[in-house]
DNA sequence: TTTTACTTCGTTTTT
DNA sequence: CGAAGTAAAA
């Protein structure tokens, strides 16, 4: 039993309460995780209770793969019996084996954010409603909110009859999902809802999973919705063998729909339920423990708690204020460059957080500059970058035929002469015949007022039919390859994205091997399989710590993370925080904002750095804040000022920067007094080097952002992101210097052997084994590969 | 039908 | 400032 010896007094409690329901308050940094995993082992060895058995939900992927990992080495056996998973993909797993009960397809395909918004603006168009009165996005908003509780477009009608816009919002709502169901297709939210409406409508399916799933938990239990909730609520009400997890003031996701009472009132939903505190902190120093708290104390209606740690003070939480954001930006990165040259640190032990992932673009354009190896977590998603967008369409196309969406997207992409008119007369002749849209395509031929388009619908009917066949046998990364080849996307994308096209490229070739490590995990896994595993992941998942780089990203990513050493930048009232939320009536907004400050204080394990400006740029325009609220909630003495801009001296610039109305210019008068190019200058000419454009040079396009493993090397990145590649072949190389069998070098993944070499139409494909990254295949033009 | 030139508008946060 | 959307021209 040592093994349970390591755990402290309320940790093993919490492991040896298996039965009935269990609230765990356990806050940052108390070993919530390790307490999961040695309650799940504890059931399974010392209970025999069988893997198969036990259910553990988690929010995000990287967290439910941390867990299964955690749990494969300290269970012997069986471990990967055990359904380790998010909310999302349990519920995917679930609905693909028993839709059809609900009328879908069990090929339904999941809409993400963009597709969600071409669905209505669609109908907003057909319902005639003015989408500059009231965008896509509102509407959204609404349904959103409704199906996270558990509302559907009938109840929402019934109970907004009285009120004439949210009258609108219903029929909307309405249509929505009628759509949705014409195109086979289920949104994120859906994915719960539908869920529990499988388990309400069948009560037989509803047992057979209550009936495997004896012991549930779930992390992160603040941040659940209604539907979450009940879908939980439905599926332990069996067992009651129900462990939840969570921490109150770590509550951040209330715009998304959690309802922060599924926390505060579990005890009165399961009265049995048994309650146990984890205070103890084993991440933070006491400084930064203290400050933590002394911030999230000016929150009411939360539970009472206070984190203590018998580890000592450690160095102070350290502030600094700057005139620019760019002055800003300049010191995080030289104090990471002076500490890792210092010797005390590494680059991996950093982390940069902020409220907006705008902020990200300055502190790249620094890191850059200065050769240091960072990855940025979030802003654009892979998955939803243009390029790859276009190829899922094809695919989801060929999987499900009922998609719309993607049968719109892509059936002038690349050119093909079928235009807005053509598709708009296809969509009456659908909507006329009560088929889909993609039916309506294969009937061309009967549609009267179509003309010469038809030769050129037919042409694509054709080819998504030949696409088809072909998937019956090729494997997924095949069948993109093909894809890519018989519409020559590398030409389309020359055509509308000159500057950045060798990055799309690239984001496609990432794709492709997606698609081969997405196979060989899964053994050959389906198209379907593979088009949901790829909705479901967020960019914090493609995160591996293994790099020993700098880590950016927004507060909200970094939940759940720890680092030795970390920056909160953009320390400002207006943008943290956040403008809107100061300004809310409802306080509970700026409550909110204040946990995310208290996880961002959190995540440090020993150093601790807040850095504000007063001047930043936002949308062109200057903005002037003063230093954030949540700056002066911690005690002076637990401060460190540095020596230039003492905690005096930015009190007192901070109340008399109350003048500006809250931090805030919102005016065009600032703008225009400077002049339209100053306003931008202003902030970089001033402070010395910091005017390192032209921006084409360091920032082609958001693109190469996100495409992760972008390692800066010195001048070798600096000249790959120059576009330097601009003045070279555009056209396939006849020939590559190298053959099977030989040694190569790739700027990114470094040396590895070439496997294959492939001759297309217009260009070499090399399948090349990394020694680091493993499997890769790519275009000859555009890897540049070098034979050592 | 496609390309271009111009206007408008926005930033929280994301599974 | 930039993306994205709209109106007009080719």
């Amino acid at each position: 039993m040592s093994v349970y010896d390591t755990l402290n007094k309320e940790q093993k409690k919490a492991v040896l309460t298996t039965e009935g329901p269990l609230l765990l308050l356990a806050g940052a940094g108390s070993g919530k995780t390790r307490v999961l995993t040695h309650r799940i082992a504890y059931l399974i060895e010392e209970l025999g209770v069988s893997p198969w058995n036990i259910l553990a939900i988690t929010f995000t992927n990287k967290a439910a793969e941390e867990m299964r990992e955690r749990l494969n080495r300290i269970i012997g056996f069986g471990a990967e019996q055990i359904w380790a998973a998010t909310f999302h993909s349990t519920c995917v797993r679930i609905l693909r084996r028993h839709i059809d009960r609900l009328g879908f397809d069990n090929h339904f395909t999941i809409y993400d954010a963009d597709d969600q918004k071409s669905v209505v603006k669609d109908i907003c168009k057909r319902f005639g409603i003015d989408t500059k009165q009231t965008r896509e996005k509102e509407f959204l908003n609404v349904i959103s909110s409704a199906k996270d509780k558990l509302i559907s477009p009938l109840e929402y009608r019934s109970q907004t009859r009285g009120d004439f816009t949210k009258r609108r919002y219903g029929e909307v709502y309405e249509e929505y999902q009628e759509v949705l169901r014409r195109n086979n297709a289920l949104d994120f939210d859906d994915l719960i809802v539908k869920t529990v409406e499988l388990f309400k409508t069948c009560p037989e399916v509803l047992e057979n999973y209550q009936n495997r799933f004896c012991y549930i938990s779930v992390d992160e239990y603040q941040d659940t919705n209604r539907a979450q909730f009940e879908l939980i609520r439905l599926l332990a009400e069996k067992s009651r063998n129900l462990c939840v997890v969570g921490d109150d003031d770590q509550s951040i996701y209330k715009f998304r729909g959690a309802d922060i009472r599924n926390i505060l009132n579990f005890e009165q939903v399961y009265p049995e339920a048994k309650v146990i505190k984890l205070e103890q902190n084993y991440r933070s120093t006491g400084n930064i423990l203290n400050a933590a708290n002394a911030v999230i104390r000016h929150n009411k209606g939360r539970k009472d708690k206070a984190l203590w740690t018998d580890r000592g003070e450690g160095s102070n939480v350290h502030f600094r204020q700057f005139d620019t954001a760019y002055e800003e930006a300049d010191y995080i990165v030289g104090d990471i460059v002076s500490k890792v040259s210092g010797g005390t640190r590494k680059f991996g032990d950093f982390a940069v957080l902020y409220r907006t992932n705008a902020q990200s673009r300055l502190l790249e354009e620094r890191l850059i500059t200065e050769g240091i190896p960072y990855d940025v977590v979030g802003g654009v998603n892979f998955y939803s970058r243009r390029e790859i967008k276009d190829v899922l369409a094809y695919l989801k196309t060929i999987d499900n035929g009922l998609d719309e969406v993607a049968v719109k997207r892509i059936i002038n992409i690349p050119k093909r002469g079928i235009g807005p008119s053509t598709i708009a007369r296809l969509d009456d002749y659908a909507q006329m015949r009560d088929i889909s849209f993609y039916e309506a395509l294969e009937d061309a031929d009967n549609i009267m007022d179509l003309g010469r388009p038809i030769a050129k619908i037919n042409a694509f009917v054709t080819l998504i039919r030949t696409f088809r066949t072909k998937a019956e046998f090729m494997s997924i990364s095949d069948l993109i390859l093909d894809i890519l080849e018989k519409i020559d996307y590398k030409s389309y994308v020359d055509s509308f994205a000159e500057e950045d096209a060798e990055d799309r490229i690239h984001n496609v070739e990432e794709l492709v091997n997606k698609a081969v490590s997405f196979q060989e995990a899964r053994d050959q896994g389906s198209l379907s399989e593979f088009l949901e595993e790829v909705a479901l992941v967020a960019d914090i998942d493609n995160m591996n710590d293994d790099g020993n780089r700098v880590l950016l990203m927004t507060l909200h990513s970094a939940k759940g993370l720890e680092f030795p050493a970390v920056y909160m930048a953009g320390m400002e009232d207006g943008l943290f925080p956040s403008y809107q939320a100061a300004n809310a009536e409802d306080p509970s907004e700026l409550e909110e904002e204040r946990r995310l400050a208290y996880v961002g204080i959190t995540r440090t394990k020993e150093d601790l750095t807040l850095t504000s400006a007063r001047t930043r740029m936002l949308r062109g325009e200057t903005q002037y804040n003063t230093v954030s609220r949540f700056v002066k909630e911690i005690p002076e003495e637990l401060l460190d000022g540095g020596t230039v801009w003492g905690r005096k001296q930015w009190q007192r610039m901070g109340e008399g920067g109350d003048d500006f109305g809250n931090g805030t210019a919102w005016g065009r008068s600032a703008r225009k007094g400077a002049g339209s190019f100053a306003a931008a200058e202003n902030g970089s000419s001033r402070s010395e080097a910091r005017d390192f454009r032209p921006k084409a040079v360091l920032r082609p396009k958001t693109t190469a952002k996100a495409d992760k493993p972008f390692i800066a090397k010195g001048m070798d990145s600096l000249n790959r992101l120059a576009g330097v590649s601009k003045g070279m072949p555009k056209q396939a190389p006849a020939a590559v210097d190298y053959a099977e069998g030989d040694r190569v070098s790739h700027v990114k993944y470094g040396l590895g052997t070439v496997l294959h070499l492939e001759k297309d139409v217009r260009d070499i494909k090399v399948t090349v084994d990394f020694d680091r990254a493993g499997q890769k295949i790519m275009y000859a033009s555009f890897a540049k590969l070098k034979k050592v």
